[in-house]
DNA sequence: ACTAAATATGAAAACGGTTACATTTTAAAA
DNA sequence: TTTTAAAATGTAACCGTTTTCATATTTAGT
């Protein structure tokens, strides 16, 4: 494999010169840029950007903590990302996590050990150990989609409480009264923020909350069909169920169908993220559209602009949200 | 940042005798094992891994290449990728492609320039830029998903024309005899194994192909619903719907219903790839699964046999996959 | 106790670039 | 033409490891 020096001897220059023709065309002679270009590919010359980047200590390596690709929400962010990235000249190191804390920590390590610059975070949860922590006493990262109360970290987040609320509005419009929860994860900061934005909802209308409406969950089509055999066989059935995601959504809609309520005339259903299926399921699926891929876009740029220095104190970056209304929610049945 | 002179300096020993603790601590004798490691602690030792990589020539990375990461499909082969890449000491570098060409090569690239030891395909689409081929004539790369003919790459597929067939003879034995098909994008080389299989059933059983019953689409939800849309608007209807894969089917569906045909009594409806969703739609889907996770984990162990060259001849692993009738099929019904 | 072999350690080169600094060449000004 | 500044190029140090080879130390054998 040929390297700066062979295309060095190849065009009759110094090392230098060839790396400046390569990194600033600008400060070295057309003439001796046509020899070294030539030689550039008389030898095959491929620079080695591992030395490149260990030289330099910056890696242009971007890690990204993702509890798992197999979500359809979160495929899209990192589609995103991946867009932000390729266009700021950075690479990503996806780390399917699996909500597992060592594999958060191995991968957070990277940054310690040089072998990625910075880390983007799809779900809450820091600080990580320790020992990754650099001299100043932060890891340059950046948060999105979860809010972190600290305010050390930059957050691209979504204002999930105001959205959870207006989805609760708009149940409560059609006429809704008994509307039940079936919630994400205990441990994602989500789960609650959702859970305030409808009690926010339920308390403006006067409605008392029943805890009995809550059911547990964890963002699964599994955990979703589950909690929805659960509502089935109440006595005292609700008229709503707001999902915290729309594959809870998807997966108790069919625990419904399966126990002969019809959606939305028996039950109404709704979802949250908007993924590409909820058009597509029968009836579609009234939900919250979030800008996904833009998420990521933004999760990117804020941290590349963090290690750039370009960022004083972590900003907080809050995205648009849309309520979709679709089939799957209709006006209350009479009791 | 401490570095490895620190530690040694620290310790009271050279450099050298540092690296032997860390790398194989049996050729160091127990007492300056020792000190070595409390100098390590004392001054917060993180090798610079980047160097690590630069010296020794092996990244550690391999990069994927993925059409798009919002499939679900592709996204659990990924996962089934990173767990035996963190097995095995790997990291991957996932690279949304699009199935844009320019981003293929700018990621592929990163072989020949020393970013990542080895690349991952999960669309066949070989060869490369002249460009970025090595010495002995080829990139150290393994093709996932799809077969590729010319036998030069280990290769880890599913028997597709198999699959087809079997999902087609199902379809026949319930009595159907025209049996539409709605394809995958013309580039990838599975829509081809996946119509020859279907061919094949059809020969076997007799019944003469009709061309007018192919239908184009893309492996997306849309495509399927637009080819859905035309399908139903047809003067004479097939009576069962073979589609390449399960969004498509689901697309389709979603059409189905919206012209009031019922699945599976007016219309049977197939997918391919027994995504997490076809088991939760309304009719849930009969389709082809695939170990997609099993295939992620082979071709990275395929890859790194590959690197440490552990593989004589390219291999070409078939993966099994099962038929899993739900109820989107059903018997034909009388004409 | 003496020598040979085995084990432990250190000094320094190497990996492939980038870059500060020194030097030479070219262009501009006097 | 001479002087001076600017532009082009070269020399060599440097980034943080690993690794070869030489040297020092320990262990074993007689």
């Amino acid at each position: 494999m040929a390297n700066i020096r062979d295309v060095a001897d190849n065009a009759g220059v110094s090392v230098a010169t060839v790396s400046r023709t390569l990194q600033q065309p600008e400060r070295v002679s057309p003439k001796t840029r046509n020899k070294v270009m030539a030689a550039v590919q008389a030898v095959g010359y491929k620079p080695n950007l591992m030395a490149v980047k260990f030289r330099s200590g910056k890696t242009h390596n971007l890690v990204v903590l993702v509890p798992t690709v197999a979500n359809v929400f979160f495929a899209r962010v990192i589609s995103g990302m991946q867009e932000a990235a390729a266009e700021l000249g950075y690479s990503i190191l996806l780390a399917n996590t699996l909500g597992n804390n060592d594999i958060e920590n191995h991968y957070a390590k990277m940054v310690s050990t040089s072998q990625a610059d910075g880390l983007i975070q799809l779900r809450a949860h820091n600080p990580f150990d320790a020992s990754m922590i650099n001299d100043n006493g932060l890891l340059p990262m950046v948060n999105a989609c979860e809010v972190i109360e600290d305010g050390q970290y930059p957050v691209v987040s979504l204002d999930n409480r105001a959205a959870a609320k207006a989805m609760t509005e708009h149940l409560i419009s059609l006429g809704h009264k008994r509307i039940a929860m079936i919630k994400g994860p205990h441990s994602s900061p989500l789960t609650q923020e959702r859970l305030n934005g409808y009690k926010d909802a339920l308390r403006d209308a006067n409605i008392t909350f029943d805890e009995s409406l809550l059911f547990d969950g964890d963002f699964t089509l599994q955990a979703g069909y589950n909690a929805g055999v659960t509502i089935s066989e109440l006595a005292n059935k609700p008229s709503a169920v707001f999902c915290e995601n729309d594959e809870t959504a998807i997966g108790a809609m069919k625990a419904f169908k399966q126990a002969d309520l019809q959606v939305p005339s028996d039950i109404s259903v709704a979802g949250f993220d908007d993924i590409a299926f909820s058009a597509f399921v029968d009836p579609p699926l009234t939900t919250i559209a979030q800008p996904a891929e833009e998420f990521g876009r933004t999760a990117v740029t804020l941290l590349v602009d963090l290690l750039n220095g370009k960022i004083k104190k972590a900003p907080k970056v809050i995205m648009p949200f849309e309520l979709i209304v679709r089939e799957s929610t209709g006006v209350a049945a009479p009791r």
